[in-house]
RNA sequence: GCCCUCAUCGUCUAGUGGCCCAGGACGCCGCCCUUUCAAGGCGGUAGCACGGGUUCGAAUCCCGUUGGGGGCACCA
């Protein structure tokens, strides 16, 4: 057991000293939902615990890392809401932030590691590596790293070196059993066999994520470690890291793991960024909530009551316990998300519905010309609107007919609501609309006299006048519509409407 | 192949030995309301993977099987 003597920097939580937690994606593409849902469950501990958030870049790979991908990741966790103690924009005492400039501690770490007997120079080549590794795997052995450079001699370190050879730096794991308790799935043991020793600096110099990784969490005193299923089986090596770090005075103690379980897309493969439906702009750009996009990844995994599912982030955060969560993973359904992010939609008080409708208004979203926009009217209907839409990029076709010069045409719906009759009773609705005060109580009576008179009822005689109007059989209350529109514009597209069936 | 991990309705979950012939939510179906569509109301459909134990008693504990997922990099 090598870390039960190690200082436990999580002990601080129930001593009532805040934690210290960290969220370190690294920049590469557009955020996937995944990411999101460790991040919140990582900023909900640190707020529920009044603790520190430590945001994190890690971009040590240079080949995947952009800096448009990082100006993105920092613009989507605004979006989301999430704040930062540490990290970017906002500085800290462990500055720099960014891994990338970082550089000079990493390698002064690997000096110290390496001259503590830490870790080694590993010769092999890639080719010797493969070969070993399915020799192990056809005798039914472990296939990691074999431990061949693990103890050269002067004589044999010569040699490689006069041949040319290039080396990579080893930490050399210890020999005995790590055993932890994880934050969701309990104590869990791992044996030395199964714990290979593992590359930290590339033939390049360049430090590895498994060195960077450990050593900044050890830097910046995290105290608790959230993160993804995936990183389940580095923990041991980690530990044994750590282990090293505190011996040689760099480390103050080990954090506390917990590993979340995956999110998982269609069929049953863990969402990654290649997955559209994974992608954190696309939800942005239908017009999610992040309120709602939050509400529903916090349930994927935990739950904050037996009969509840709808809640504010406030709520989350002081519910929020990471023993809580469960290890199962969960598959993303679309449906249920867009279910919340609906109910988070209707919460909305009117005036903050219709202001965050602002970006689906106009270009590139909406079909009109910008000029004829008009807010007073979009303010009218947006009430009648907000329990009809899912995400705020329904918004656009609900309310088009106001704004566009004819309504949009679609067939299916003109064949639907267009049969025989329809052009005599538009004739008679349009006579009663124009005599008819311009308010829906009396639009509605109008279109009922019409009804009546062409033995109609409501449901039916409204349905051309419907499509005449907006395009389409589905849409807004319509009485309420037409009062909105006006009663120019509305004459006038029955007129078009009776042309067109004459026609 | 080796190691790790997970396992309650189609999906997300509640459930920590008796309150469970399993509760909620999404979806789906039906009804009500109704100017279309939503929203809302009411009702329905559907599950403890399997096999052994332990126990007076198991969805809950143990073992095994099966199945899913992950790791075994000079990616993170």
């Amino acid at each position: 057991m090598a870390n039960t003597n190690s200082p436990k920097l999580s002990a601080s939580l129930e001593q009532g000293v805040p934690p210290r937690v960290r969220f370190c994606p690294s920049p590469t593409g557009n955020p996937h939902v995944g990411l999101v849902r460790t991040a919140l469950f990582n900023w909900a501990f640190a707020r529920h615990h009044g603790g520190t958030l430590v945001f994190r870049i890690e971009d040590t790979d240079a080949a995947r890392d952009s800096e448009e991908s990082y100006n993105q990741l920092l613009d989507s966790m605004r979006w989301l809401g999430f704040d930062w103690d540490e990290g970017p924009e906002v500085g800290g005492p462990h500055a720099p932030y960014r891994q990338s400039q970082r550089m000079d501690i990493y390698k002064d770490v690997a000096q110290k590691l390496l001259a503590g007997g830490y870790a080694y120079h590993c010769y092999c080549t890639t080719e010797e590596l493969d070969a070993r590794r399915d020799a192990a795997r056809a005798a039914g052995k472990p296939s990691g790293y074999d431990g061949h450079c693990r103890d050269l001699s002067a004589e044999q370190i010569a040699a490689y070196e006069a041949e040319g050879r290039t080396s990579i730096v080893r930490f050399r794991m210890p020999d005995e059993a790590l055993t932890f308790t994880d934050l969701v799935r309990g104590e869990l043991t791992f044996q030395p066999e199964n714990v290979p020793d593992y590359g930290i600096v590339r033939a390049n110099g360049a430090p590895l994520y498994t060195l960077v990784n450990p050593v900044d969490d050890a830097l910046m005193e995290i105290t608790h470690v959230l993160r993804g299923e995936d990183l389940l089986s580095s923990t041991p090596r980690q530990l044994a890291l750590y282990k090293a770090l505190i011996e040689l005075g760099i480390a103050k103690g080990t954090p506390a793991f917990g590993h979340l379980p995956y999110v998982m897309g269609e069929g049953n493969k863990k969402l990654s960024k290649r997955d559209p439906q994974a992608s954190l702009n696309l939800y942005r750009e239908r017009g999610f909530l992040p309120e709602g996009l939050l509400n529903y990844l916090s349930l994927l995994g935990w739950s904050i009551a037996e009969d509840r599912d709808i809640f504010s982030i406030e709520e989350m955060v002081a519910a929020f316990d990471i023993k809580d969560v469960n290890a199962n993973p969960a598959r993303f359904d679309l449906k249920k998300c867009e279910h919340i992010n609906a109910e988070h939609i209707r919460m909305l008080d009117v005036k903050t519905f219709t202001e965050a409708c602002g970006p689906w208004l106009k270009a590139p979203f909406a079909p009109w010309a910008p000029e004829a926009f008009d807010a007073a009217q979009f303010e009218a209907i947006a009430p009648y609107a907000q329990t009809r839409v899912t995400v705020l990029s329904d918004i656009t076709a609900n309310v088009d007919f106001l704004f566009l010069d004819e309504p949009v045409e679609d067939e299916a719906s003109w064949n639907k609501a267009m049969k025989e009759g329809s052009d005599a009773l538009l004739t008679t609705a349009r006579a009663k609309l124009a005599d008819a005060e311009w308010n829906a109580e009396a639009l509605k009576n109008a279109i009922l006299a019409a009804g009546e008179e062409h033995g109609l009822k409501l449901g039916k005689a409204q349905a051309p006048v419907r499509v005449a109007v907006t395009g389409r059989t589905i849409g807004l209350p319509l009485f309420e519509s037409l009062e909105i529109l006006g009663r120019e514009k509305t004459l006038a597209r029955i007129d078009a409407a009776r042309a067109k069936l004459a026609a």
